[in-house]
RNA sequence: GGGCCGGUAGCUCAGUUGGUUAGAGCACACCCUUGAUAAGGGUGGGGUCGAAAGUUCGAGUCUUUCUCGGCCCA
């Protein structure tokens, strides 16, 4: 009987979410009602918000790092939407390069199949299907996370446009002349004629030759050193004749000898690091030195060398320069640099301005550039070398040595550096670091430190290297003057060039008639036509011009760009040089950078470790939704960890939400009813609702604030605390005896169904960004009519609700409760009671603390029986519980000796 | 090996310009409730702030060294 007459909870909304079956009912929802389209159409002429996805590349199936970057870039261009912005999001992908031209040769083996049998341009196909395939993989992948976008019109590095896009941008660096042809080595097979990839490199052992050779001292700044020798170490001689310069580490203590044995260095002083100085004296057989000088490697600097040949005509200086790759594993401590056959050397002297030039051919031969050995194969040069260092009294002494060596994998034959012709974009030749620095300047970064790591690469980058010896990539697009070796640049063959590949795509650079390229301005026998293709980096680096240029619904430059913190030397860095060179500024307003997805004890995922999560297994066991709360209350600024006890606990707090919004739905039996804010006439609310609409307004703040600064994590804590502390234990609590036991028609219980619809409202929108499946769920359960969640604003708070008086009262209040509960809890304990209402407070309050009881029912707020207030004459609060005595109502089961007011019989 | 970033309760995070016994939520323990019920309420126990040294009247907060971890480079 008493149970007809209680208002209880009831909704369809259910206490299991059951996230891995419901979640992809609402993505078919989204699709059925064009949610996209809506999005755009809800927002059109708004403000633009265009999050430009950094293009991952089309290989694989998504790991953690992945499905963070999509879902915190969802939930940004979310709150930016629900924000009333245009808020519009593009996924892309990378499509070039090697890892895919690698996973169709490994095909080929399977199948035995020679690549070099294999035209180019059916080589490329397979890469193009293969980059389509994991495309087509990615995007239902991604759709599962929640994410969503522009599926339908996706971009790609391999679009035709993409392709045209690409050669109109490479030929702006061309026609401003700072891209040029320059020599850098790479690893080369004299015997295939080709370069190798790192991945094509296998390690063997290999028999070299070894050489203590002599540099004498030109200048120096430490007089002593002035007539001596540095001494260094090599393992390939044959790269004497290429030597440019001499490296040694500023940190290390170097020793000036004077050797008196008998020989070409009888009474020589020469120079060696102090910790190889044993090695040195006992491979060079040295029997008598005397040491005269022990000074510091920084001490170095200035000095001046000449080559060994100084006397055969190699007169140019050998500057020493300082390098962090010097060490005293082996040799003695100074290494002879050679640009041209070694990335080390080639770093280091470009960084000093000395370039390197081709000093070897692909037979493996020197060239005209190399006086003495021009013609000679390199293979052959080391006795040669060997023998003109004696000669020169240079060679201090010589051996071999087993080490490990890069090989072919194909031919086994072991490998050179090579300095090879390769294309650069110059740093500095039209004063790209100074505007990339600029720009940087210009740029907001999420976190703050992203600015100085950006900055400190690019002040210290070498020429940006653009060209690759590989296929699958868009071709260089660069003829050279058979005769005057100069290269073209006329922007009728650049647009001619890009207008083609817009209709049939860049495989014909391999397989057509040269002429088609060059229109009829050019003969095609004039011109020698590279076969290089552009690295990726430049690829990605020009989205920001095919995408957002490109595109009528999307802006130039991009609100931001969001990737992972290694983006700072990819991406980011990228497309940052490319638009600084091509116009003069960043092509985004803001980067956002996240850390790495981690395990739960901070260490890297990996298969060896066995702690890798893969989304998917996420997404059966637990739902998209959780994984979007654990990106959210996630610190993005630093590594992310992630494990199932992580995932359980966020999964905890997802029920604590789910039965908060479970609560407000019963409550109102499902039917929400949209309150106008700015009509609430908040005096005629009891005060308790007041103080819920000033937190709600005080909540709505932080929110704002959270939300600029991009600072999810703090968000979500404070939107979790919300629903646990000022909701569940506090508002909802005191407000189930009104919603339960006052009749329907009271003001009060009318006045309590306001403030659950305005929170109802309230949460959905602030939680939406986030658990964009749940809050569908529920909108669509309480919305009728209406489309989507997703489709709505953000909510203004109007000002009255902001009242920060009230809310000084409330606190001292609550502070009173709190001393109510510890003594109920003390009755607790002792069994004298049980529930709170079988509780009679008397609370003992001075003249000041009573005045906070004006118009408050304390038993109401502490959920008893009744409170009888005591004066006393102390500030201090003293609360004694007593057993509450008479009979309990059957409705409202408070405890009293009269009979119960509200409900008699 | 080098550069950069980071290490606050079991977990996710707060800790303003160095200043009283270091905070929150979750988890945990105990109790209550059985009209949010595979829910809800109350109370409580957990950190000396990665380690050490230093500066200071006083350091989680500044300096140095070490250690562990991550990213990038070699």
């Amino acid at each position: 009987m008493s149970k007809s007459q209680i208002n209880l909870p009831k909704t369809a909304f259910s206490m299991k979410a059951n996230l891995p079956t419901r979640e992809p009912e609402i993505l078919k929802l989204w699709q059925n009602i064009n949610l996209y389209d809506e999005l755009r159409k809800s927002r059109k002429g708004e403000e633009k918000f265009v999050l430009h996805d950094g293009p991952p590349y089309a290989n694989g199936n998504i790991h953690m790092g992945t499905a963070l970057n999509k879902i915190l870039k969802d939930i940004i261009v979310r709150f930016h939407q629900m924000d009333g912005k245009d808020s519009v999001y593009v996924p892309g992908w990378d499509c070039h390069g090697l890892p895919i031209e690698w996973k169709i040769e490994e095909q080929y083996k399977k199948n035995k199949k020679n690549k070099n049998e294999v035209p180019i341009v059916e080589f490329r196909k397979e890469c193009r299907a293969f980059a389509e395939k994991w495309i087509d993989i990615h995007k239902v992948q991604f759709k599962r996370l929640g994410v969503v976008g522009d599926w339908d019109n996706y971009y790609s590095t391999m679009s035709f446009d993409a392709e045209a896009q690409i050669v109109r941008e490479l030929g702006k660096f061309l026609k401003e002349g700072s891209l040029y042809r320059g020599f850098k080595p790479v690893l080369w097979s004299t015997v295939e004629k080709t370069a190798l990839a790192d991945a094509e490199v296998e390690y063997q052992d290999h028999r070299s030759d070894t050489i203590y050779a002599s540099f004498s001292v030109k200048s120096s700044n430490i007089k002593e050193l002035n007539d001596s020798e540095i001494v260094i170490w090599t393992t390939t001689p044959w790269t004497i004749p290429a030597n440019k310069a001499l490296a040694y580490n500023e940190s290390l203590d170097y020793l000036l000898i004077e050797v008196n044995d008998d020989g070409d260095f009888k009474n020589k002083k020469i120079v060696i690091a102090d910790a190889l100085i044993d090695t040195v004296v006992k491979d060079a057989k040295i029997q008598s030195f005397k040491k005269l000088k022990t000074f510091k490697g920084k001490d170095f600097k200035g000095t001046i060398c000449n080559h060994p040949f100084l006397k055969l005509g190699y007169e140019y200086d050998i500057p020493m320069l300082e390098a962090r790759f010097v060490t005293t594993e082996q040799g003695t401590g100074i290494v002879h640099c050679a640009p041209s056959h070694g990335p080390d050397d080639f770093n280091l002297c470009m960084n000093n301005g000395i370039k390197a030039i081709e000093t070897v051919d692909g037979d493996g031969r020197y060239t005209k550039n190399v006086a003495l050995f021009e013609g000679t194969h390199i293979f052959k040069s080391n006795l040669i070398v060997i023998e003109k260092l004696k000669d020169q009294k240079k060679l201090l002494s010589s051996g071999e040595l087993v080490h490990s060596y890069p090989h072919s994998w194909r031919s086994k034959a072991p490998l050179v550096h090579r300095a090879t012709p390769q294309w650069f974009i110059s740093m500095d030749s039209h004063k790209l670091r100074n505007k990339a620095l600029k720009a940087i300047d210009e740029t907001t970064f999420y976190p703050s430190k992203g600015k100085e790591r950006l900055k400190s690469m690019i002040e210290t980058r070498p020429d940006w290297c653009v060209s690759r010896q590989r296929v699958w990539g868009v071709p260089l697009p660069i003829f050279i003057n058979k005769k005057t070796g100069e290269i073209l640049v006329d922007d009728e063959v650049f647009d001619n060039i890009a207008n083609i590949y817009e209709k049939e795509g860049s495989d014909c650079w391999f397989s057509d008639d040269p002429q088609k390229f060059l229109g009829k301005k050019y003969k095609a026998e004039d011109f020698e036509k590279l076969s290089d293709i552009v690295e990726v980096w430049f690829d990605s680096g020009s989205t920001h011009t095919f995408v957002l240029e490109k595109r009528k619904d999307l802006k130039w430059p991009a609100s931001m760009y969001l990737e992972g913190s290694d983006q700072h030397r990819g991406w980011f860095h990228s497309s940052l040089l490319e638009s600084c060179g091509t116009r003069d500024r960043a092509p985004f307003e803001a980067i956002l950078s996240h850390g790495f997805v981690v395990d739960g004890k901070g260490l890297k995922m990996s298969k060896s470790l066995g702690n890798v999560i893969a989304p998917e297994d996420i997404l059966k066991k637990y739902g998209a939704d959780i994984l979007r709360i654990w990106v959210a209350s996630s610190n993005y600024a630093e590594d992310l960890r992630i494990d199932y006890s992580i995932l359980d606990q966020h999964a905890e707090s997802y029920r604590k939400i789910r039965n908060t919004f479970r609560y407000l739905l019963g409550n109102l039996n499902d039917n929400f009813e949209q309150i106008d804010l700015e009509k609430i006439e908040i005096k005629n609310l009891p005060e308790l609702e007041q103080f819920m609409l000033h937190k709600i307004y005080n909540l709505n703040s932080k929110f704002n604030k959270y939300f600029k600064d991009y600072d999810f994590h703090n968000l979500y804590k404070e939107l979790l605390n919300f629903c646990t502390v000022d909701l569940s234990a506090f508002y909802f609590d005191i407000r189930k005896d009104t919603l339960y036991c006052d009749p329907i028609n009271s003001e009060k219980r009318k006045s309590t169904l306001i403030l659950l619809n305005v929170i109802l409202n309230s949460l959905l929108r602030w939680f939406a960004p986030i658990l964009s499946f749940t809050t569908e769920e529920i909108y669509q359960l309480i919305s009728k009519n209406k489309k989507s969640i997703h489709l709505e604003n953000f909510l203004n708070f109007p000002e009255k609700f902001n009242n920060s008086k009230l809310n000084s009262k409330w606190e001292q209040l609550i502070k009173i409760r709190d001393i109510c509960n510890l003594s109920i809890e003390q009755k607790r304990a002792s069994k004298d009671i049980g529930s709170s209402l079988e509780a009679a407070l008397i609370v003992k309050l001075n003249n000041d603390n009573q005045k906070f009881l004006t118009n408050i029912d304390l038993s109401e707020l502490c959920i008893t029986s009744s409170v009888k207030i005591e004066n006393s004459d102390t500030n201090e609060i003293i609360v004694e519980t007593m057993k509450a005595i008479g009979e309990k109502c059957p409705v409202c089961w408070k405890i009293s000796s009269a009979p119960c007011e509200r409900h008699k019989f």
